[in-house]
DNA sequence: CTGTTAGCGCGTTCAG
DNA sequence: CTGAACGCGCTAACAG
């Protein structure tokens, strides 16, 4: 027989029969909620019974009784990857100030996903942080059939049935576009990351457009996606690029990542980042101010990110009739080492 | 009243009416380790009228029956910290192997670690990950005292009461002034981190081996502890440290964020690295590869220490009386472009 | 092979 | 203000 409890474990009960009163006496005593319904005396009485016993409730049984877990699910791609711990630690800040625990599933980004959310409903998740959806994605489906309360972060979905958090990727492209056209360059390339994702997706619309509405012709503003969003995609894209446009000038990548991919790719191929071409990264991710040269990028703040997602599921727990909201937090341009003014095409040709 | 089943949600009961059969048989046609003691048939008729109605387990229910939740918790000061991601990813994807669902704690390393804890093992926790332990921590003895499995990560106890596994901190130390002195320096200065954890003990500890094993003198050693692991500390034990020893060739610092605060330093003394200091770090973090210039460090496996950590607690849940262990990994130096023979006295006045 | 019975530990009615 | 009784959904003994 199982769960025939041990020694050491105390129950309501136990704490109960010392004590002196009904089981029941004790529930309220002891829950905050209810505690003022009970004398003030018993109160005191059955605290320091329960803190001598070290009398510790089982959630799991109150979670039975109440359907409340206290438990979120977050589900991200890749907890090491630098861009989802930020988001995961202000998520589960936001979170742990009302009482809720972080159930944190890693899920490599294939087919597992499903399951994987089942299971965490299984565990009865009171809601659902996404952090890994791509644009058309059944998960989404999923919880809207289920009902189960759910944020997109960082990515969003492409019909917007669900509530989310992201950055303004149009905006994070005119940005880089902008200051780049500004330094003077007229022969910009984009590294984009793969197209199932809203932001590869939305970066490259959004680089398209802030070409056009500087005026530069498509033809000058040559694109390429990434497969992932890894330094050897970047890498491999940049070459494609720089192979189809020895003209180019400039890189904007969809990520940091791609970014220093971009730098391997020219470090072998014997350019120079800024003096021969420039490159502008996504993310701000830890570090990039140290790498050589230190990386222009298009901040975000992941953990606010993270932190406003927590925030709108607690606000859709609350209230499931609440209508679905799609927070946009403005990225910011952190001008660094990586960009300069072009050479002359003269100086290109090794006047210079 | 609560816990009345809300429509959409199935039990075991409904599918028992449905396929006519009692709850307790659906139970065990549903569970893979009970179903062979039914009729092939009525599997068959059970599983798909659970299908049918979009059955899904209660395993909250059933962990109240059974005593066992498949979570285990993993406490980590920091989750943000690039050093503990790739822990958690793989502990994460020993346990999910397993069946186990990963619950994380983030707790600022304050007191409020005792709360967390507590707070796991109330939600029914079967074991514990631990790596925010300091190296004499109340939470140790909580776990002993509760009988709670625990494993320490990354970080070892003074007492070594409880299961571990670490890096050989000796032996990476050794590494580095080995190395370091292979190229001649003599006057080699160490960057510790705090000396609470074993982290910063060890280290600590490991340095003065290894100066004493090549026959350096102590006062060619000097050492500065940082108050955290973090980069603006390394930077300031870095300052105070080239004030007080100006003939310093070489920084060994516990940590690679140290080792970066170490290059801010030298940036604002106007002293260039490798030419005028050398600097080793330790952990090899993700992207120390690609900072100017690219950083020598002691590469530490962090992934592979979560899932043998992981591996570890699961061997300790199945067999309660197993004795402690501790695993220790060895940590291997990568060296970059941060190390160099050290210029001669001459040289670096100016005449070189 | 299947049904019956009991209960995991708690919260929440309803009485008094 | 407190006690009694019930049941959340599931699984494990025991029968048959």
């Amino acid at each position: 027989m199982v769960g025939k409890s041990e020694p050491g474990v105390v129950t309501l009960r136990e704490v109960a029969e010392v004590a002196g009163v009904h089981p029941s006496t004790v529930s309220r005593a002891l829950n905050p909620a209810t505690s003022h319904r009970v004398s003030k005396a018993v109160v005191r009485r059955i605290s320091e019974t329960a803190e001598r016993l070290g009398y510790r409730a089982n959630l799991v049984a109150a979670s039975l009784r109440t359907g409340r877990s206290h438990l979120i699910g977050i589900l991200v791609p890749d907890i090491a990857n630098t861009v989802f711990s930020p988001i995961l630690s202000g998520a589960s800040e936001r979170l742990a100030a009302e009482g809720y625990l972080t159930v944190v599933a890693d899920v490599p980004d294939g087919g597992r996903q499903l399951d994987l959310a089942r299971s965490l409903v299984a565990r009865q998740v009171e809601g659902l942080l996404l952090a890994a959806v791509t644009r058309d994605d059944p998960l989404v489906d999923y919880c809207i059939a289920q009902r189960l309360p759910a944020v997109l972060v960082n990515r969003s979905e492409a019909r917007r049935r669900l509530s989310s958090v992201v950055s303004d990727d149009a905006l994070g492209m005119q940005l880089a576009v902008d200051h780049l056209m500004d330094l003077g360059h007229r022969a910009i390339a984009q590294i984009g990351g793969p197209e199932s994702t809203s932001t590869g997706y939305n970066r490259h619309r959004g680089f398209l457009a802030a070409i056009a509405a500087r005026g530069l012709a498509p033809e000058a503003a040559p694109c390429e996606s990434a497969e992932a969003y890894a330094r050897e995609a970047g890498q491999a894209a940049a070459h494609r690029l720089l192979e189809a446009h020895p003209e180019i000038t400039a890189f904007v990548a969809a990520n940091d990542l791609l970014a220093l991919g971009c730098y391997d790719a020219l470090k072998a191929r014997g350019l120079r980042c800024p003096a021969d071409v420039s490159v502008v990264g996504h993310n701000d991710m830890p570090l990039v101010d140290l790498v050589a040269p230190p990386l222009t990028t298009v901040r975000i703040s992941h953990r606010e990110m993270g932190w406003e997602a927590a925030d709108l599921l607690l606000q859709g727990m609350r209230d499931p009739s609440a209508s679905t909201r799609t927070l946009v937090l403005a990225p910011q341009l952190v001008v660094r080492d990586s960009t300069a003014r072009p050479r002359t095409a003269a100086r290109r040709r090794g006047a210079g």
